[in-house]
DNA sequence: GCGAAATGGTTTGAAATTCAAACTAATGGA
DNA sequence: TCCATTAGTTTGAATTTCAAACCATTTCGC
């Protein structure tokens, strides 16, 4: 098995744990969302102007997709949505309270996560691991961009 | 922003970009596959005994779920069944060169994108790589495991 | 200003993925 | 032999998603 290969296994891997993990956290805390709906509301709490279409793409969805998540993220009083004054077309969405404890949930996760992580590999060279990390990521998002195009 | 923000934002965004590159490869490749149905021919060539069970709990999903997924496979000529003689519960899967090719395709992937990350790198330290990947991996079996039991 | 095009969002209808629970069929003890 | 276990399927439902048709509002050209 040569390192490309060991390199492909880890990170298939890696795929392979992660998101199950995340939920089942969330769910063990009591958090009755599914995965898709932390990412809306991450995606609206990361978002400038946090209209539908500017949630929709950093989501990388379809309009119609993100209608049906907020419709159901509203009902479970976690988010609000409010007509645009200004340019009625237009819907502004926020977070509200319960959201946000979510999200601080969420965040603890992650937080404990990257945490241990870091404990566990022992090394003071975080930097060799965040480079590493920034490359693979670059690397993706240039593919990412070559696609689309 | 800390270290440990980095590299959850690196993590966040590596997932984010992945699976929808290697589905978009795949259809550009002319395969009507999704990446649901391609996981589970990588689980059935992996698998040792590539029944109906083992399959299943190697890809973490119900027999329920992976008998629609199989019966899919089925109706695309990717995948055989045919019942065990000995023991007659069981059903055997296996693969057709269809499902081959496919795999490949799939595998030629994930070789060049490791190869392009390695080139892109442009460290001989495949070493760090390789164990800060093994570090994560094996920090998530542990977790894993964990919420299992 | 008026009508047409563009923009922001919703609805509709359908497909894929998934699960739990009820079910069938075969095996393996006691 | 008959009961419990094991392997797998079916059923009914929820979630997630999209494309296409649609509605409402704004903006642009004239």
């Amino acid at each position: 098995m040569n390192k490309k290969e060991i390199i492909n296994h880890l990170l298939v891997d890696l795929f392979n744990h992660i998101l199950r993990i995340e939920q089942d956290t969330l769910r063990k805390q009591g958090v009755k969302l599914s995965m898709t709906e932390v990412h809306v509301l991450e995606a609206i709490n990361l978002s400038d102007n946090k209209t539908m279409s500017s949630v929709a793409s950093r989501l990388n969805v379809t309009l119609g997709t993100l209608t049906t998540s907020i419709n159901g993220l509203i009902k479970k009083g976690c988010v609000i949505k409010t007509q645009n004054e200004v340019d009625r077309r237009v819907y502004n969405l926020s977070l509200t309270d319960k959201a946000f404890n979510i999200l601080k949930i969420h965040d603890d996760f992650h937080e404990e996560m990257i945490q241990s992580l870091l404990d566990d590999l022992m090394i003071d060279e975080d930097e060799v691991l965040i480079s590493s990390l920034e490359n693979i990521s670059n690397y993706f998002k240039k593919r990412d961009n070559k696609k689309v195009k």
